[in-house]
RNA sequence: GCGGCAUUAGCUCAGUCGGUAGAGCACUGGAUUGUGAUUCCAGGUGUCACCGGUUCGAUCCCGGUAUGUCGCCCCA
């Protein structure tokens, strides 16, 4: 033994592992994501998570928080490239349609799932390793796809079982609009400074219409009589905010109008929205997007109009547990218990035997005594036991010994009859519950 | 990044007014040397998160660190 104190090895901090018993509640979701998107016609890309940190500073934006003190960079020791861990999927999914040319002949309906990563204080919903559903529609302009990934989202909340997620919806106007109500917005504040926090009058020149967003009640009045972006809004921007809203009418889907939704990142345009919860805490998003029209041409490509949005795996998976959802079922369809030399070769046999028929085996490993090999068939929650000792050896049998079936007796099975035998009468257990 | 609270067995938690610790569940073995889930019996040496301080003595008091959690900030 050295001196040394050896210290704990752990993983790092806001990155946890996903343990049997919660992952399988991840699969369950990733199952129930994929079916959706395909009915929605979207097709999977996927993307490093290493990217050039300009990137990054390009797509989301110089002053935001996740540019300013979030992002893991290093500085690639190999050829000093300096590299970052995506801290969200759309500058790298257009990145890559760019590079690839994906949408010069037709839009595209992408998405991808995936980890992402922000260097922010943890929280229950908020890790600095997160996972992300992406999904991003290039090359649409009109309204009518903003509106479908909003439908898209209260579809997939209702596949989940979930209830209680509100929807809320802004219009930022684009740019030249944005930068109107920006100037008159500035000037306002200015006219009020005294009133402003210091992490407003930090964002008065670098980002004014993040001040609408502050919580802090001091400041709520001068927020309540600030500008208001929807009077700067040209015929165009409207109509297009009024026909998303009269899609969603149609679909009779609720939302809140939220003239105080501002994304976090300077990328998006016109249609923002926010899928809400208040039963996670703070962390009441579960899912957010918008348009983003301006971002391709920002990042070197042929300018063209997008949408999409994105996500957090933590915090729906957190409230399908919290809904009672039920994981995927652990367990398998037979456990086979052996005893002896000869018994455990035939056990690969038989084991794989049944998986040839598209049964689920667990084959006991490890030795250990009947009794404990029968307590792990048991826990192991398999409709049988499938038993196999010096007896069935010599008769080129197995016992066959239902575990979930009082009435059931155990019975001797040829190994070649032994298939059927365990898929008829799953199949009748399936059809007395269906009945 | 800031503040509050927490950290004791694999899990959930008691407890010690400072004298190195317990329960339930789980796990292992046995009663039954080829039959689980029920029953009975037996099985705990756990750096009481880590490092330091006070003390004759610290799991307990104090300080720091780590991690979690709640809120702020921000966001998925």
């Amino acid at each position: 033994m050295s001196n040394t104190i050896q210290a704990k090895l752990q993983g790092i901090r806001g990155m946890p592992d996903v343990l049997p018993g919660e992952a399988e509640f991840w699969e369950l979701f990733e199952e129930a994501v994929r079916s959706w998107l395909k009915s929605y016609g979207y097709r999977p890309i996927r993307m490093p998570i290493v990217e050039p940190t300009p990137l990054f500073k390009r797509a989301i934006g110089e002053v935001t928080d996740i540019v300013e003190k979030e992002m893991y960079s290093f500085v690639d020791s190999l050829n000093g490239e300096l590299l970052t861990l995506r801290p969200e999927g759309t500058a790298g999914c257009v990145r890559a349609v760019i590079q690839h040319n994906l949408i010069a002949q037709q839009p595209q309906r992408l998405y991808y799932i995936g980890q992402m990563f922000r260097h922010e204080r943890p929280q229950k919903g908020r890790y600095r390793q997160f996972h992300q559903v992406g999904v991003e529609a290039l090359g649409f302009s009109g309204p009518d796809i903003d509106a479908e990934m909003i439908l898209m989202g209260a579809r997939l909340w209702d596949d989940l079982g979930l209830e209680g997620i509100k929807l809320q919806l802004n219009t930022l106007g684009q740019p030249e609009e944005r930068a109107r109500h920006r100037a008159e917005l500035i000037a306002y504040f200015e006219q009020h400074q005294d009133v402003l926090d210091e992490d407003a009058k930090r964002r008065l020149h670098t980002n004014p219409l993040r001040i609408l967003d502050s919580k802090n009640p001091a400041m709520q009045p001068i927020i309540l009589g600030a500008p208001k972006l929807i009077d700067f809004l040209g015929e165009a921007s409207l109509e297009h905010f009024n026909a998303v809203q009269q899609v969603l009418r149609d679909a009779g889907l609720p939302f809140e109008i939220n003239p105080r939704l501002v994304r976090g990142l300077d990328y998006y345009n016109l249609t923002v929205f926010e899928w809400v919860t208040d039963r996670l805490g703070a962390q009441g998003t579960v899912c957010a997007g918008g348009r983003y029209d301006g971002l391709i041409g920002q990042l070197g490509g042929k300018p063209a109009p997008a949408c999409g949005f994105a996500m957090g795996v933590e915090r729906l998976v957190s409230l399908i547990r919290d809904a009672g959802g039920e994981p995927l079922p652990a367990g398998t369809d037979v456990y086979v218990v052996h005893q002896g030399e000869a018994a455990a070769r035939m056990a690969f046999r038989v084991a794989e035997g049944l998986r040839d028929n598209g049964v689920d085996v667990v084959l006991h490993c490890g030795g250990g005594s009947f009794k404990s090999q029968m307590k792990k068939a048991d826990s192991s929650g398999a409709m049988f036991a499938v038993i196999i000792g010096d007896d069935e050896v010599a008769a080129g049998e197995v016992s066959l010994k239902p575990m979930r079936d009082e009435g059931d007796e155990q019975k001797r099975v040829k190994i070649d009859d032994l298939a059927d035998a365990i898929m008829n009468t799953m199949l009748d257990c399936d059809e007395e519950e269906e009945a």
